[in-house]
DNA sequence: CGAAACGCCGTAAACGTTTACAGAAGCACG
DNA sequence: CGTGCTTCTGTAAACGTTTACGGCGTTTCG
């Protein structure tokens, strides 16, 4: 680990000034003479060019970061598969933070971005406090944010539309025959947790279903929690037909605990989970699930970012993107054969199933803010 | 976006010197009424100090890179959740580049060492060719390798033990009464793909069971391929009656390929999995796989490379990490029912499942290399 | 009361770059 | 040979910190 060349050891050993050397090496007109030297100094002494100290000077990173709780979490995973690339092509590199799923960290997080270390920054929050209105309203570089932001925040915000979602997977139920469509919600102070139980209420009710409150059990959502929350449901209400699933951990734990208790899936009980993960297409009733476009989200949060951090002020744009209904066997009754479908050669392979978008293909983009 | 307050704005407002500052913020020695002027002007002014300014006088970045072929992997997902919580406590940013499968990237990424944008990083390497050990012996921070390396190469090292995995797999095969236990395996020029290749062979040396090229499939690590090679399998020979997939994406794409030919798994086809990642436990029947400590792993680089970022100089360190075989329905007849195991809450669930170990619990540290 | 000792503080240099500016060198031309 | 122009190069300042060093003011003690 000797200390490494720096411009200064090059410009002694070609005999130049480091200017030269600085010129030559950011490929400035230089006469070629000089350009030979240099480059024969900079060879042989195996110089490689001192990234903080160009940042320093440039006042440009060429790091961006991620901020989520957990990339154990399938979903977040999915996003960062697809901001990875993004962010590379572009000559960004990646610092991820897991946050786990304390507000405080999301605020530190935040609060980090004024150590300029990062020039901008993609961030899932679990929830939206106070406090982190404040801290991205006067953050010190971009942030884009994936999940929905009161209007007026002066950030990019890319959101799911998980009420639609929702509603596409409690219309799936109702149209195969399900009555009793039962919700197992994670922690309805968290931002999904509230969205799909309020989205819950609403699909029932355009629908002229009744809202039983026995039919909601909340936990958290992971997937232990999940069986639990299924355990306890099955024990309090004997006619469910359909169990709606915050998302598809959960319903991995829904299926341990019906198949434990006898009960057919779909055929006494019907199962959707959220978010399509891998785990989705691996399980065995393999799970319909509702996808909410994470990978989309992810993309979108990164081209966003890289957006204005090239071209700079602007105001805030607003990307949704909409949700799809991925049906599989754990609703229809006559899963599909083994299915050979094209995969992506980075991915774990997950399998599309038939897929019920809404009309929408294309994402939408609402101008939004302030001028 | 201003342009944010420095140290200079701080020392001007509080009416001392830029040092005196610095030292206040340090925490140095400073008189009490001195004190008191900077922090009040460095809290109206919401001061944050700068993080690039302050690794390049200190030649310290405080951030790791994290370099693997693809973050979707399950296995390197699982590193990765254990070196981020590792790194993150010692007080390091955590820079993750994902290199795809391709070799010249990995040459890159050590390359991009020399900017020392880190203090120092993990690898996995997918191959590890001449011009990988070059690099390494040359690289101008510390890396730790997960993945063997040849001796005499300076840097610390963690191994996995597959060929003791690899025969836990077919031992426990061969105990359940299976003679014909087919490979399938991944591309033979990769670090993993040749390990198992040749542990596969001696294993069944071993238990006095022949070795038949018929049974051993080459795909690549994913799950449609995997579906492909297995299905060539099953139309060459017919009398197969186990699977011994070289990782569990492999494993799920044969369980689709015996579902839909009508065999049965176990009854009819054992079915063991690597790598023992959450799809193992989420897919039906779920999979006995061979847990190649991944998680362990990665923990165990992290700590290393942190012992050196600290310690600095001493002999090239390497561990070896033993394999658990993790037996659950895809080779046992009678699948457990429902099981309540504790859970981390920071991932997504797996079943432990049954686990039958090497002797050694603890991880051994074996001393190597030169002084 | 003078000198030594001590505690604080400011000046300036350094980390490794980029870049504005001005000087040097070369050349053509009158 | 002087002038003006072009092309190249070197000097020096700047980015925002940390830190060695020396100076100053106060205290302490002989």
């Amino acid at each position: 680990m000797a200390q490494g060349p720096t411009i200064t050891t090059i410009a002694e050993r070609a005999g130049v000034s480091i200017a030269s050397v600085s010129r030559v090496l950011n490929g400035l007109p230089t006469r070629q003479e000089t350009v030979r030297k240099v480059m024969a100094a900079a060879e042989e002494l195996g110089y490689v060019r001192n990234a903080v100290a160009r940042s320093l000077k440039s006042r440009r990173t060429h790091q961006v970061a991620f901020a989520m709780a957990d990339v154990g979490n399938p979903a977040y995973l999915a996003m960062l598969r697809e901001i990875q690339p993004v962010l590379k092509a572009a000559g960004y590199r990646l610092v991820l933070h897991s946050t786990g799923a304390v507000v405080a960290d999301e605020i530190d997080v935040l609060h980090s971005l004024g150590e300029r270390y990062v020039d901008g920054m993609i961030m899932v929050p679990l929830r939206v406090t106070e406090a982190h209105l404040q801290m991205l309203a006067a953050a010190r570089a971009p942030v884009v944010v994936i999940g929905s932001v009161p209007e007026g925040t002066p950030v990019d915000n890319v959101r799911a539309d998980s009420r639609t979602g929702v509603r596409l997977a409690v219309d799936h139920l109702h149209g195969l025959g399900r009555r009793r469509i039962a919700l197992v919600n994670g922690p309805t102070d968290t931002v999904p947790g509230a969205a799909r139980g309020a989205a819950y209420r609403e699909a029932l009710a355009e629908l002229g279903l009744p809202y039983d409150e026995d039919l909601v059990e909340i936990g958290d959502f992971y997937r232990a929690e999940g069986a639990r929350a299924v355990a306890a449901l099955l024990n309090r209400v004997g006619d469910v037909d359909a169990l709606l699933c915050a998302n598809d951990l959960i319903a991995l734990g829904a299926l341990d605990v019906l198949r434990a208790a006898g009960r057919r899936v779909p055929e006494d009980v019907a199962v959707v989970g959220m978010d399509d993960t891998d785990l989705a297409a691996a399980s065995w009733p393999s799970l319909t699930s509702v996808s909410l476009g994470s990978a989309e989200r992810g993309r979108a949060a990164a081209e966003l970012l890289l957006d204005r951090l090239q071209e700079g002020e602007h105001e805030p744009r607003v990307v949704t993107v909409p949700p799809r209904l991925v049906v599989r066997a754990s609703t229809t009754p006559e899963p599909p054969a083994v299915r050979r479908e094209p995969e992506r050669r980075t991915g774990t392979g997950s399998s599309p199933g038939t897929s019920i978008g809404t009309d929408e293909e294309t994402r939408t983009t609402e101008g939004g803010g302030t001028s």
